[in-house]
DNA sequence: TATAATGTCTCTAGTCACTAGAGGTTCAAG
DNA sequence: CTTGAACCTCTAGTGACTAGAGACATTATA
């Protein structure tokens, strides 16, 4: 049995966001001790460790509660994991292509300026002032 | 003269983002009309347009607050402003890696399971289980 | 000029996924 | 048995908004 500084030690979760995990609904409620701390298994170890490795994936907690619920019925289609897990590449590629976008029009702003001048002739102000100076639409 | 609304919808910011920015001290208090309404001039519509423009690139109000002083103030070095800029492309560099790996694990995870299958095999569910499963770090 | 429709006002609370802190209790080591 | 670390619950804060209630102002039409 781990308390649960031991579970966050071993999954890299912090503590506090163990309990919120809890509220939220992602982990069942721990058994306690008698003095009422949280007391986690193997079980409690695993499920975290799943919650953990998905959140660093970038699903939201509501796509991690749908995919555990999965996990709970085995014998359910797992249609709806593969629909989360595209969902969550196509929200993973529009980032990216935001964020390309994003790099290109800050790397030229970025490159008109020095940082010698005087604010007044500063291109990076001038650029955020007129749009206009911009290569792509953002 | 705008009222509050007629600058939203030059600026493409939405009527209560407007309130907002104002609280946050991006904007100046405005004007009022004898009824306690917002009146906007010019001067209000370019610099609603320049936070706009630097929301739009992900500068933060914290960011896009010291950028303003900057401007109000065209004598000092635009140092602070080359700063800012090249932070936020750092920034935008590093969410950009980080994406990069998330997809590629995202999309192999991904490919790996059809839909058709039944929870118990799905290949989503396993390897957000099992970490070993991945490429890559994350 | 009266009325109706739309716009605006302030204020509070909610979003997401945590994080921080206060004030108190329990546990494990020595 | 004492000490100190770990644990408990609860509330509030983060960033950048968004939503909604209930009241007041302005504008367009009859």
């Amino acid at each position: 049995m781990y308390s649960i500084g031991q579970l966050s030690k071993r999954t890299n979760v912090k503590v506090p966001t163990i309990r919120y995990y809890e509220e939220m609904g992602l982990l069942d409620e721990a058994e306690r001790t008698a003095g009422n701390q949280r007391r986690y298994g193997k079980d409690g170890l695993e499920r975290l460790s799943f919650i953990r490795h998905a959140r660093d994936l970038g699903f939201s907690i509501d796509a991690i509660s749908a995919l555990i619920e999965l996990q709970q019925n085995p014998d359910r289609s797992c249609d709806a994991a593969q629909e989360i897990a595209s969902a969550q590449l196509a929200d993973v590629r529009a980032k990216m292509k935001r964020l390309r976008t994003l790099e290109k029009e800050l790397a030229r702003i970025s490159k008109g300026c020095d940082g010698d001048g005087v604010a007044e002739d500063c291109y990076v102000l001038a650029s955020l002032s007129d749009h206009g100076l911009c290569e792509h639409e953002h």
